[in-house]
DNA sequence: CGGGAATTCTGTAACGATACAGATGTAACG
DNA sequence: CGTTACATCTGTATCGTTACAGAATTCCCG
């Protein structure tokens, strides 16, 4: 047993071969005989040595095996969004299928993002941040392949996602379709990275994209309300649509859309403490298809998309990237998931 | 704007000073004048040098700023634990403090172990993870500060953690407090890496611990039942559990000892759709605590523990190893939350 | 038994950075 | 003006590994 640390040169020694053999027996056990390669293991063994170190590898090939995911929020508030979890999830599939670890880097509270610019990672996935935030540049100045995913559409920059604003308008297809007329977005404010408020550039764009679909079909302006939660938490959206339902009947929106589903079984709750019928007297529309959606009473009526491959699809695009090859993001679709929380509107 | 791989010679050449004052230039500003790093900074923005290298950097000083967290079960399924979730929570936010960066590796599936030899590492915490699992055996080997995040109880491996067993045995007084005498514990299987089972030595001690309990007070083994879900899921508990319920009523138990939070809102599930009254016909309790705890109808009796506490302690002992410090872990304590799944157990 | 191939092993030279111990030059002081 | 102190900068020597290009050895076959 050795007691101080060992190192590659050590056990060449120890064992009467080269340091290359050593680094043989580790990594091409194929080119040095087995009887050759078991004495150096176990020499190795013997001396405590525990395998090449990763420092001195990843300095010399050039490559650290680690893909690094960049967080503008603070890494809790990201945990805490089951829709980042399942990218997530995706992306801790497709990694360890290529035996890649996952490095998680939050940029919140970092100001010479010495975290992004320290990171021993291959390549970065951006995701929930704004395009114009300086970690973007830094992670910009790394010379590593990025990609972004799912969050901000970045001149340069890969993107697999979603059309968050097509997928919208789906939505307010929906709605129009039912006959609805008076509306309200619940949405969240614009990111503020100083008030720790995290970028959710998708999430505005599903607001925008909402608005817009309405205005093409000419609903009048007037009959739109656009609502702020103060946060994006089921908490906040309930609070949020309490304000909206606390209105006269005839002065209330007859179908609200909420940017995320979060923030729909917010309304939800709200609506059920005001006494107020869904979807009899209210139709409320989410975004994301959370696994609660499905369970909430009653069941979330959203849109579905497959956040599970967007993480996949990421990390594809930048670890070819990183061999050097090129894979165009696939195109990833949303769907229109009917559950029981839209209907027509009531009658006057 | 250079177009190739630059670094710290090429930089020092082109602005006419030793590469040693490009290092200072971005680590040690104190040591050249405003002058000089400036200059040195501007040619680096010229060539599109985007600062020192990470793996460079690390093979030399022999830290890379990183603590990585080892993770026995698909990084998928953790990720859809709660309890673990708010332990990373705890993690990130005092990694974020001392501006290191988190790696996860996930061990499952890697015969080799190879993420764990090369992983990138200063520092190591177990989570979940079976003292003989080839794993941990790698990681020791690694020769890095190791520390095991309430998972298990290594010899020589400092534990940050609570007392499983004894936190369960305060459940168990409580129940047998109330005059419960027929009891069911819902456990899950021991864990298997190859059947993909994760391991959850926490999970199996409070079982232990809780049996162990009701012996001491004499409870007649006849009258407990120990039920195993397939799964640490909701879904898992609430299948195990309708077994239990479907018994005739005097064979049933008047309580129900589930070793976590997950499997207690099954069991709840369960009850409701058989028609059995919580806490009326049957007592429920749960571990953990999670945020639903709260929120489940009814409300959901359960053993509280700071997981939030438990991830920072962690990260602060094995940093404080990293530089040669010793802190001794913190004692972490439990607490019994009342709520509305226990009462006195129906007269006969 | 000779010659070419296959197998197995080794020296050399980086990968990109920083700790350390000086070497300059300049300011300050008696 | 000599000397000490300070600020600023530089040369040297690694950190631990692996790519590459060849030796040395063995093998095979005609």
């Amino acid at each position: 047993m050795g007691e101080s640390r060992q190192t590659l040169q050590t056990v060449a020694r120890a064992a009467g071969v080269s340091p290359m053999t050593v680094s043989n027996a580790y990594n091409r056990p194929d080119q040095l005989s087995r009887t050759t390669r078991e004495k150096v293991l176990r020499v190795a063994a013997e001396l405590g040595y525990g395998g090449p170190s990763p420092a001195g590898r990843s300095l010399r090939r050039g490559r650290s095996g680690t893909v690094g995911l960049l967080l503008s929020e603070q890494l809790p508030y990201a945990f805490a969004d089951p829709g980042m979890l399942t990218f997530l999830h995706g992306m801790a599939t497709e990694l360890a299928a290529a035996g890649q670890a996952l490095l998680l880097i939050p940029t919140a509270g970092d100001t010479d993002q010495a975290l992004v610019r320290g990171a021993l990672v291959d390549a970065l996935v951006l995701r929930a941040i704004y395009p114009d935030d300086p970690a973007v540049v830094a992670a910009r100045e790394r010379g590593v392949p990025l990609v972004s995913g799912g969050g901000p559409k970045i001149a340069g920059i890969p993107f697999v996602g979603i059309d968050n604003a097509r997928s919208a308008a789906r939505a307010a297809e929906h709605l129009l379709g039912l006959g609805h007329t008076r509306f309200a977005v619940l949405t969240i404010p614009p990111g503020d990275p100083l008030a720790g408020i995290p970028p959710r550039p998708g999430l505005h764009a599903r607001a925008r994209g909402f608005l817009a679909a309405l205005e093409a079909a000419g609903v009048d302006p007037d009959r739109i309300q656009v609502v702020q939660a103060g946060d994006h938490t089921r908490d906040a959206g309930r609070e949020a649509a309490a304000h909206l339902l606390v209105a006269r009947r005839s002065a209330r929106p007859t179908a609200v859309f909420a940017v995320s589903d979060v923030l729909a079984l917010g309304v939800l709750e709200a609506a059920a403490a005001s006494g107020v019928d869904v979807p009899r007297q209210l139709s409320v529309m989410g975004f994301d298809d959370i696994e609660e959606a499905a369970r909430s009473t009653p069941p979330l009526t959203t849109i579905s998309h497959p956040l599970y491959e967007q993480g996949r699809a990421a990390v594809r695009v930048v670890l070819a990237a990183v061999d050097g090859r090129v894979v165009r993001p696939p195109r990833l679709t949303t769907h229109l998931v009917l559950r029981e929380t839209t209907a027509r509107p009531p009658a006057r």
